[in-house]
DNA sequence: TCTGGGGTCCTAGGACCC
DNA sequence: TCTGGGGTCCTAGGACCC
């Protein structure tokens, strides 16, 4: 509790939120093992094309270094483009074994220092902070520490946005790359938020800020002063009404401490993009065979099940279509996925497209425990399930590939 | 020689039920 | 025997995020 002294504008809230987030984390992890590397131009990314032919000149920036980014690279930018931007950059290949074991202890950094911690992705998490300043000084106090203590132990800066709501500290941790602190307390919320482009609130990307601008909306304090009404009539209903509220700094989401992180999510797959466009259908076939194990197996170590069976294509000419069917009961089971996906596929009835990408998705998660399966009267137990398992503990001893379907054997 | 792969959330229309 | 409107499910597409 504050002691109110003299002068002290008793504001609504402390600014007891955290929003920390990694620098350049894939390209400063891998940096970690490369001190040769240090201070040159270096991205994350390419792979790509594992599919028939071709060869990875179809992957993006993954995360580039601040050498590499003074020369215009960014993520999501495709790697030649990377390329011919700076000639002399080095393409690391990820690894996602390592980011996840660095994740994990930076993660056990911030838990050390307040249980209330909400992970949202591998290098980004929201803390509050509230119950711990008594043990560890003030919010800001423990925004620097923490900085300190993840460079020192793991070799990687971070950088850290303090603010009394969640959004307010992510656009806070964002203006203090690289390896920075900013504080922005109850009273200089306004006076940091409407100057900046609507590009900074979360939610308006490349789409929106059009839209917005087609109406004379550029900064924040342009949307703040802009009715509801207006802003859902161009941004839709949500997005209108969220927009509104963020404008004036209101954001009443609080930090979520995740449970273990287990399995959980809505959904879950995998696509792939071919080396080379695809007209022949078996290789489409084959493909999807493969996409629908992974994406079983994977919801089968989280233990979790799913109803909605989801067919992305992506044609040569970068049109994408979807096509869903949904089951009468959740399924894990690699068969039933499989054969849903290629009733869609046989469905839109395609004569020689050319295709570019393959996906898969199951959607409608839920635990697969609650899943019962009865069995219709009359029908043998399939042991498909079993199938399954048997390959699971298979590719968990011997690794990826280890059993495949003869499908997907290829032969020479 | 452009634009990966993993996700989440929202919108909108139609079916269907009450 | 005219017909309103809400709720939910399903499907398709799109914006956005990391």
């Amino acid at each position: 509790m504050t002691t109110p002294g003299r002068g002290d504008q008793v504001t609504a809230s402390p600014a007891t939120i955290l929003h920390v987030d990694m620098d350049a984390f894939y390209a400063s992890v891998s940096l970690r093992g490369r001190p040769d590397l240090a201070g040159l131009p270096v991205l994350v990314g390419g792979g790509g094309g594992s599919g028939s032919g071709g060869q990875g000149a179809r992957g993006v920036v993954l995360s580039a270094s601040y050498a590499a980014r003074r020369y215009g690279i960014t993520s999501a930018m495709p790697v030649g483009r990377a390329r011919r931007l700076c000639p002399d950059v080095v393409v690391l290949a990820p690894d996602h074994g390592l980011y996840a074991e660095v994740s994990a202890s930076v993660m056990a950094v911030l838990t050390s220092l307040t249980p209330v911690v909400e992970q949202t992705s591998p290098d980004e998490a929201f803390l509050d902070v509230s119950g711990s300043l008594r043990r560890h000084g003030s919010p800001e106090a423990i925004a620097h520490r923490l900085r300190a203590v993840v460079e020192a132990e793991q070799g990687i800066t971070c950088s850290v946005g303090v603010a009394t709501t969640k959004t307010l500290a992510k656009i806070a941790s964002a203006r203090a790359k690289p390896a920075g602190v900013l504080l922005v307390p109850g009273d200089a919320a306004i006076a940091f938020l409407h100057p900046l482009p609507v590009t900074a609130l979360p939610g308006v990307g490349e789409v929106g800020a059009a839209a917005l601008a087609r109406m004379g909306l550029r900064t924040v304090a342009d949307v703040a002063h802009t009715s509801e009404r207006v802003l859902t009539s161009v941004m839709g209903d949500a997005a209108g009404r969220s927009l509104a509220a963020l404008a004036w700094g209101h954001d009443p989401r609080p930090v979520r401490a995740r449970e273990g992180g287990r399995g959980g999510g809505r959904s879950t797959g995998a696509a792939q993009t071919f080396g080379r466009d695809v007209a022949d259908p078996e290789v489409v076939l084959r493909e999807l065979l493969g996409l629908c194990e992974r994406t079983t197996a994977r919801m089968r170590a989280t233990r979790s099940a799913g109803r909605t069976v989801v067919l992305t294509v992506r044609f040569s000419d970068l049109t994408t279509i979807t096509r869903s069917r949904t089951l009468p009961e959740a399924t894990d089971v690699s068969r039933d996925v499989h054969a849903a996906a290629v009733g869609l596929w046989e469905a839109l009835g395609l004569q020689r497209a050319r295709v570019r990408l393959v996906g898969v998705r199951v959607e409608g998660l839920v635990d697969a425990a609650t899943v019962h399966h009865q069995t219709v009267l009359g029908e043998r137990a399939s042991g498909w399930r079993e199938a399954d398992r048997a390959v699971d503990v298979a590719t968990a001893r011997f690794g990826r590939g280890a059993v495949r379907r003869a499908a997907l054997v290829t032969s020479p």
